[in-house]
DNA sequence: GTTTTGACGGCGG
DNA sequence: TCCGCCGCCAAAA
């Protein structure tokens, strides 16, 4: 069945609504989660336009090696790493530390 | 219509 | 383990 781009990111905005606070999801694991293994661009591309929706919490969203690489799309350079630490995530250079205890993967969490 | 770019990830060297 | 190339696909130039 084919999907649609527009349904392909509010499937993503779902994705990303269901992961808890202090925990954090990867572009790569949402992509496959969606069906769309090894496009995982096309969700960091529907994240950039996450900003249109509510109640979306980018900031738990990195790339694989947990890196904040989105970043720069906040309203300030620092507002993704704060909102982290206030979860109780800490974060030194852009990097997640202890990546692996706060990874939420929907593949395993939801397990379909 | 073609080329470049991008909030990425896997794989080979 | 770290680095770089390539594949992915949509949007902008």
């Amino acid at each position: 069945m084919k999907i649609n781009r527009q349904q392909f990111f509010e499937d993503v905005y779902q994705v990303v609504k269901l992961v808890p606070e202090g925990r954090v999801t990867t572009y790569g694991a949402i992509a496959h989660f969606l069906g769309a293994k090894g496009s995982a661009r096309m969700v960091g591309y529907a994240m950039n336009a996450s900003h249109l929706q509510e109640d979306v919490p980018a900031h738990r969203v990195v790339n694989r090696k947990g890196l904040l690489t989105g970043k720069h799309h906040f309203s300030s350079a620092d507002e993704m790493q704060r909102r982290l630490e206030k979860e109780g995530i800490r974060v030194s250079d852009d990097q997640i530390l202890d990546f692996e205890k706060h990874l939420w993967d929907p593949n395993v969490e939801l397990s379909f």
